[in-house]
This record gives C-alpha cells, sequence and structure tokens, in this order.
DNA sequence: GACTTAATTGCAACTTAGTTGCATTTGCAT
DNA sequence: ATGCAAATGCAACTAAGTTGCAATTAAGTC
C-alpha cells in the first residue's frame, strides 16, 4: 500500500509529518498511541493528536480507547476486530471475527477485552 | 438483588458511601461513571474511585473504557456486550451477544461500537 | 523557479479524568 | 465502650489530549 494512495482523493495535504506518520502505522500492522509514535519519531503531540484525527474523518485511520487510558490509532483495513489484554495491555488484531450484526444498529468496531494466549500460557501452563 | 449479599463474604467493609453507589449502580441498569454518579449522590471522587477500583478487585464490577474519554463502571452480571454509540455516545447493555470464543484467549468483555437504534433511525429514517 | 495564501507545525499554556498523601472519621471486632 | 485498621474528604498532583498563536511549508498560479 502507498502513503500517496492514502492521501490522494482526500483533501488534505501530504505533509512530511504525515508521511513519517503513516509510514509508520502501515509497518506497524497494529493500532499505536502517542507514546509508541513518540519514540519513533520526532513529532509535537498537538501534531500527532490534530493529523490523527483528520485521518480519521478522511477515514484513513480508526482509532479506540484502551484500558491504559490511552487511545490507539491504526490504519483502516477492512473489518476486523482488536483484542486488549487486560494482563499485559497488548493488542492485537483478530481477522477470524467479522461481519457481527445487530438488529437496528451499525456495528463500525469489535473490542475484546480478556486474557491474551502469552498471559494465559504463562498462568496455565500446559504441562504442569 | 440485595446490597449486602454483593458485599458478604468479600473481605471489604459495608460503609454509608459503598451502599450508595451499589444501591445507584443497581437501579441505573447500565455502566456508569463518575460524571453521572455525582450528580445523583454527594461522593469525593476520590472515595469514588476507590471504592469501584475496590469492587472491581472483588469482581462486584467491571468497566471498560468509553469514547468520551471516561471509564464506565457497572454491577457485574454474568457475560454481556455493551453497546456504545459513535454518535450519541450512549451506551447500552447487548444481552443477545454472549460466549464469543477465540483460540488460546479468554475473552471477558466484548464492546461493539457504531451506531445506535435511535440514531441510526434519525439519519435514515424508515418513511422517507 | 518565484509568488501567494491557506493549511500545517511547534511551542506553551490549558483542560480534565483519574491518582495520591495526609489528617480525620467510621465500621466493626473484642 | 474502646481500639484500630480501613475508609473518607480535601487539596495537590499526574498525564493524555486540546487550544491559541506566531512561524513555517505545501501546492497552485503566474
Amino acid at each position: 500500500m502507498q502513503i500517496e494512495k492514502l492521501i490522494e482523493e482526500k483533501k488534505i495535504k501530504l505533509t512530511s509529518a504525515r508521511k513519517e506518520l503513516l509510514e509508520l502505522f502501515l509497518k506497524a500492522q497494529r493500532p499505536l498511541s502517542y507514546e509508541d509514535v513518540k519514540d519513533k519519531i520526532k513529532m509535537d503531540k498537538a501534531t500527532f493528536y490534530r493529523n490523527v484525527s483528520k485521518f480519521e474523518e478522511e477515514s484513513i485511520v480508526n482509532s479506540f480507547e484502551s484500558n491504559d487510558k490511552k487511545r490507539y490509532y491504526g490504519i483502516y483495513v477492512s473489518a476486523h476486530a482488536h483484542f486488549i489484554c487486560q494482563v499485559c495491555s497488548s493488542i492485537e488484531c483478530v481477522k477470524s471475527i467479522t461481519n457481527m450484526q445487530l438488529e437496528g444498529y451499525k456495528i463500525q468496531d469489535v473490542i475484546l477485552k480478556g486474557v491474551c494466549k502469552q498471559c494465559n500460557q504463562r498462568n496455565n501452563p500446559p504441562s504442569s
């Protein structure tokens, strides 16, 4: 996927900040918070939040609140759920859960919370 | 359901603040934030947060972050999903979605985001 | 390529949900 | 009733996210 593809047809400028940000989101393959981003690229938080907000308006990224009080942003790729681990706070994309229906409602996002595979095994090792 | 039932067997005191809080949660039938609570009962926010945190430890309530940056708390009643409307920020309990499974993971909570019935109808009225 | 202008940026000050330290109060067991 | 740990209210704090503003930059026009 190309950065230019994401931006073209949208009514926003392709600045260097936006290019860096979108490249990072594409590379990450999982939603990122400002905390995650600021270690990788030098960018003021105001710029970050204004840009992800604009990306969201343009349906380039979507976002959700996690359990750690932070908001996570990721490139919008077809409908898929997110799993948030309540033990280690990790976030994973879940491709297998899709097209959920609820009469009269429009479902745009599904968030699952619980204990992830790693933390589950750590607490209940299969060979003990 | 009785307040005393919720507290008994747990290692916490039944103070008047806790009684009021649990009564409110039981009456509300939907998750509440501190904002919701503070209009109904006089209670310092430190007391609120310390108590809901204790209730959560004792599995009396559970909680989740909504889209409005606030955390919502409700009496824990069997597994059910929550629907958060991205338009009007309302929160509803969804009893119909239950026992979701994901190999290797433990799912403790399901949050659906989208457009609720009311907002859906407002934008796409059936008779027009 | 230089010119123009609106959009974008960084900075610093601000907002607000939630947390923490501490002195006072309260529930509850003896 | 007494003693004491747990709970409360207050005020000060923390940190994610927002906003106003002056300086900078992308991108269209000549």
